[in-house]
DNA sequence: CACAACTACTTTGCATTGTCAAGTAGCTTT
DNA sequence: AAAGCTACTTGACAATGCAAAGTAGTTGTG
């Protein structure tokens, strides 16, 4: 058992609420992701997401230069994404106190 | 976008974690996560997961009969189970903790 | 200029797993 | 005995994380 049935879905949220904040492109998501902890996440992982999250009118791409190495893709949301976010964040908050809930227990299990 | 992506992965975690609790069986196991809040899980999802826990070793199953219908299959959490649950335990932790990092941010939801 | 190294995005293919749907079987009630 | 409940099983399917390899632009070294 590992991370990557954990990590389903998840992220694509993840994702969306690091475009939210504002512009930005692959190779930074993935900086940011590390960052606040996942730090398995490959490239194979985020840019079908990336698609899929345009596909799905979440967020929209704009091609421009790169200092430094090729053209990149920067994403932003739409205001679909930014509503999508707030479902997607309710719907976490559901399943995640659910899952505690039943994890840690209501108030018995106590937990460091 | 659906719950179920989401879903992957934590029911695992939540249905070792009730029967760690004590032992049960399938539709008692359907009603705990119901009351919780899994509310659309349904048998198709519940009974191959609780294959493959005992598949993987991490919970056992004695059949005995019941005061209603067919035999019952009840569960019971094996050492490598509670192992495995606390092992589940601290990666939900990291993870969720991770994604609400992103989600709500760091130090408070409201950020512009 | 040629080649390597780095940045950045793309594509293919696979394994896992939740879900729908239908099926099997025992027990109780009418 | 037929219907309806309990309880578990099975098959097919779709979504998605992931590894691995590929494409392409830029810079630096010789």
């Amino acid at each position: 058992m590992d991370n990557s049935q954990l990590m389903k879905g998840i992220l694509e949220g993840c994702v969306l609420s690091i475009i939210a904040r504002g512009e930005t492109y692959g190779y930074e998501i993935l900086s940011v992701l590390e960052e606040a902890g996942f730090e398995d996440t490959g490239e194979g992982t985020l840019y079908p997401l990336l698609t899929r999250l345009e596909k799905n009118g979440l967020i929209v791409c704009r091609r421009a230069k790169s200092p430094l190495g090729p053209i990149r893709k920067y994403y932003s949301a739409t205001e679909a994404g930014i509503t999508g976010l707030e479902e997607f964040r309710s719907r976490y908050r559901l399943i995640a106190e659910s899952a505690e809930k039943i994890l840690y227990g209501q108030g018995g299990t106590q937990h460091d």
